[in-house]
RNA sequence: GCGCCCGUAGCUCAAUUGGAUAGAGCAUCUGACUACGAAUCAGAAGGCUGGAGGUUCGAGUCCUUCCGGGCGCGCCA
């Protein structure tokens, strides 16, 4: 139950009362009205603007109008007293019982505290990662991984239909590629040629890929298949032959690498696939007969025509039409589909699955291909679909400050299997999402290791490891209590009279309006914030106690208090289990 | 040259999506342990939110325009 929410239309009711009694005009539209907490807490428990959003299309000066809702607000369930602030804030404080009851609801609930159907169910397609299955995945994958997984466990707590998706480019002239350097390998493989002979072919730019990663990719085709295409001369035999095996093989590899991650698809859709099957025929037939496509000649590109340019004709997609600055190639100008064509195909298999909400994650190098696919979203929704697109910028990995390159597999980049290996899974999960996906974010092996309170991950574990250490000391100081959160709930709670301990009640009551928050924004970040925040609040109230000893949790002579406050206690472990679990990080019972 | 993203304390980042006096951590300074785990906590100090205009009750947030940084820029994927 999200308090603000509930709030919020007890205030609708107030200001519909009003409009019937004549008070306020009728027909005011409360979609402006916002009740959310203060950002300083001596400003009361809840605020609203509704005076000040009001006072205009109400005639009425916000203040006079503030008075008069004030008055009729105190009227309302839960309130204790509200008064008006500021240009026309109105501050409300609620019944202590309310944040109290927000603590049984908590333990009642579990680590589902803060699901919510605010999602009404409704589909929503979230697609990452998509690596190309040309080579090991490497931390920028990591990141879109990571990102992908938890928007949508976030989405899904907070009530929506989610569907995740990776897509497949395996139809184009990279894995060509790919499978040309395989090639290589395999020969070498078989003893035909030499490294040297790979390493010549990589300067002079005859292969694209020659990465160690696929001297065991080779070592599989050769077992599989011996010397069955060492003499085979035509590339259009052989070509087609390597670029599978080795997507097959590559695809195993990223399941494998996101397993790792704890990552998992629902669905995997080949760009070859759709080719094949005729679905991009289909879409951009479907684009023809809306007439939004023509034969025509694009502009170079302003300020930086290059070298080799000359206009050719080829088809195109009116992108124009929907926002998009040019209009975009649909076919080379050899007639084959392009890459954008396949995409559109795509999208329009999501749409065709019932999909209108889409969620892509991509990396920050895709940025400039956001608009067309947007604009060709549009075309084939007729505006109903809506795509949001999440960019992830760079991640630089970092050993204490200093620059990490070099990677034991792949020679150039990080790989994810270097993260997982070097940190382990729940930091490297956890340490993506401390950023805004469109903000570069550091990764420095060393700082995510350290424990203090410089890292958040560690900070965040510690809160939860204390809380249970609280409790295996209570199971021998009340033996014959009932310390499960069942028995909790029953706990006096009247006994949580503490100001800082009200104040954790109240910060674990708005965990659910934060989950719906950062599922609308598309942002998990912020679950990672309010954990941060979370978890010091409960640091500060745990060193409350070492001072002054009768806040300590646990009261020898008092089990009533102590029942009590070991409720918070475990309510506060349950929402930092609830918001790990979004992350899909497990939260540790001990760190020593 | 055009498009997208970004610019907040010395450093790394928040800011309830347009709300009140812009908040944390690090670094600096000062304090709290014979311990419900001090791996923590309390306090001090630190700001013209890159600059200039505009929109309105109200702007770090929206608009315009400069400055600075990142990414991208005909048929690659």
């Amino acid at each position: 139950m999200n308090i603000f929410a509930v709030m919020k239309t007890r205030i609708d009711a107030v200001l519909g009362d009003l409009m019937t009694a004549g008070k306020l005009p009728a027909g005011l539209d409360l979609a402006r009205v916002v009740v959310e907490p203060p950002r300083d807490a001596s400003h009361g428990d809840i605020s609203t603007n509704a005076a000040m959003v009001l006072a205009k299309p109400a005639g009425m000066a916000p203040k006079v109008l503030a008075e008069l809702i004030v008055a009729h607000v105190k009227g309302v369930q839960d309130v204790t007293g509200a008064s008006v602030a500021g240009p026309g804030f109105i501050n409300i404080k609620l019944d202590d019982a309310v944040w109290r009851g927000a603590l049984t609801d908590i333990l009642k609930a579990g680590r589902s505290y803060g699901d919510s159907t605010v999602g009404g169910s409704e589909k929503v397609n979230v697609e990452y990662v998509s690596a190309n299955p040309t080579g090991p995945m490497h931390v920028g994958h990591a990141r879109g991984a990571v990102v992908g997984d938890a928007l949508a466990r976030l989405l899904a707590k907070a009530g929506f239909a989610v569907t995740k998706e990776y897509y497949i480019n395996d139809a184009g002239g990279q894995v060509d590629n790919v499978a040309a350097a395989l090639r290589m390998r395999y020969l070498q493989a078989l003893g035909r040629i030499t490294e040297a002979d790979v390493q010549g072919a990589l300067e002079r730019k005859e292969i694209q890929y020659g990465g160690a990663y696929l001297i065991p990719v080779a070592e599989a085709l050769k077992a599989r298949d011996g010397d069955k295409w060492a003499d085979v001369a035509d590339a259009a035999v052989w070509i087609p032959a390597l670029r599978e095996f080795t997507v097959a093989y590559m695809m195993k590899l990223v399941k494998e690498d996101l397993d790792s991650l704890g990552v998992h698809h629902d669905v995997f859709t080949s760009e070859k696939g759709l080719v094949d099957s005729g679905k991009v025929d289909d879409a951009l037939k479907f684009l023809a007969e809306r007439d939004l496509t023509y034969t025509g000649v694009l502009e170079p590109p302003k300020g930086k025509t290059p070298d080799d340019w000359e206009p050719r004709p080829q088809l195109l997609f009116k992108a124009t039409q929907f926002g998009d600055e040019v209009d975009r190639p649909l076919r080379k100008s050899s007639g084959a589909g392009t890459y954008f064509a396949s995409d559109i195909a795509y999208h329009k298999d999501k749409v065709d699955r019932g999909f209108k909400n889409l969620v892509n994650i991509w990396g920050a190098d895709h940025g400039g291909y956001v608009k067309r696919v947007q604009a060709a979203l549009a075309a084939l929704t007729g505006g109903e679909g809506s795509l949001d697109v999440l960019l992830c910028q760079m991640v630089r990995v970092l050993n204490n400050g200093e620059p990490v390159k070099m990677s034991k597999r792949a020679g150039t980049f990080v790989t994810l299997r270097d993260l997982i290996d070097e940190v382990g899974r729940d930091v490297v999960r956890f340490i993506m999402l401390t950023r805004k996906n469109d903000a570069p974010l550091d990764f420095d092996y060393a700082k995510v290791m350290e424990k203090s309170r410089e890292n958040p991950v560690f900070y965040v574990h510690y809160a939860h490891a204390r809380g249970r250490s609280v409790f295996r000391h209570a199971a021998e100081m009340f033996p014959t209590a009932d310390l499960s959160d069942a028995g909790l709930a029953n706990a006096d709670l009247t006994r949580l009279n503490d100001p800082d301990e009200l104040g954790v009640l109240r910060m674990l009551a708005a965990w659910p309006r934060l989950v719906e928050g950062a599922a609308f924004a598309h942002e998990p970040h912020r679950i990672a914030f309010y954990l941060y925040e979370l978890a010091s609040q409960f640091h500060a109230l745990w060193n409350k106690g070492n001072d002054a000893t009768e806040l300590r949790f646990l009261q020898a002579a008092d089990q009533s208090v102590s029942c009590a406050r070991l409720a918070l206690v475990r309510g506060v472990g349950l929402v930092i289990a609830s918001g790990l679990t979004v992350f899909g990080v497990e939260p540790l019972e001990e760190m020593r």
